[in-house]
DNA sequence: TAATAACCTACTAATTTAGTCAACTATTTA
DNA sequence: TAAATAGTTGACTAAATTAGTAGGTTATTA
């Protein structure tokens, strides 16, 4: 049960742009630096990212990428779905090996499967870009962070 | 974000055992061919399950596993736990190269992750074994399948 | 004592992840 | 208009993880 670093590093770079792109395009070499990520790793997210429309992007000198709607109108659900980050955690139906498929029944533990999908799902959906870029600690009730 | 074939190995067998070990112990071929999983493989996850307490074996001919503990006591979670299948979406603080470990302070993502690792877990611990042998779908409130 | 089934360890093939590398294209500024 | 900048694209690869397999040992029972 773990996000992939390509997952982890979507949301990041994208809170560092709503963060530090208001004004003028981020290019993608401060982000990297800023965040530690490999530009090259970079480059491909933020082709992903584009493509979904989350973010628009400006070449040449001075250009870089900005967000494409207001913070608090992205979702991270959004942004996993952008760079096909999968919440799947059923097994069933893609392989015929699984005791799932095939077999025309579902496996004892199919609805449960699909439950902790919906779980993750819904809570993914429930967070805005700007929950993140506000320092909130989204956990039920919001709570400031003292730092 | 996905689970290994391990974790729900380990979470179907339990269920099978939970359904066919009630009188007489339920050795590994039988779960294997009924749940369509290596024999070998279940070993290994029965071999984890029984360090954690979860299951009881019973050597030689007629010999097999049983659950150690009522169905209604033993959590998702628990099973999770005995397997070794982590909740991690950080990535913080394991590695090095991590943004967010050695410098000191959180990464600007980290209390998400952080909460989204509770939401997971939190759900994982409130599902009981039980919830699914009787074939419930879990999903706040509960209703019975139609099945 | 033969059969059964758990127990244990080492190994490996396949897949996925996390990148690297190299070239190309569009835009801006000097 | 040339040079520099920055995005765009695709192919490739090393490392790690996963998902097993294989082969034996030990304990128990009929």
């Amino acid at each position: 049960m773990k996000i992939t670093s390509k997952g982890r590093y979507a949301v990041l770079a994208m809170v560092d742009i709503a963060k530090f792109g208001e004004d003028t395009p981020c290019n993608l070499s401060h982000v990297s630096v800023r965040q530690n990520i490999s530009l090259s790793y970079l480059e491909q997210i933020f082709n992903d990212l584009k493509r979904a429309n989350l973010v628009k992007s400006q070449k040449g000198p001075g250009g870089g990428y900005k967000l494409n709607k207001e913070s608090n109108e992205i979702r991270i659900l959004d942004i996993f779905n952008a760079i096909d980050e999968q919440i799947k955690t059923t097994g069933c139906g893609n392989d015929p090996k699984s005791s799932c498929s095939g077999t025309g029944k579902k496996c004892l533990t199919h609805n449960f499967w699909e439950n902790l999908e919906g779980v993750i799902g819904n809570y993914l959906n429930s967070v805005y870009l700007s929950d993140l870029t506000e320092e909130y600690s989204i956990s039920g009730e919001r709570r400031a962070i003292s730092e």
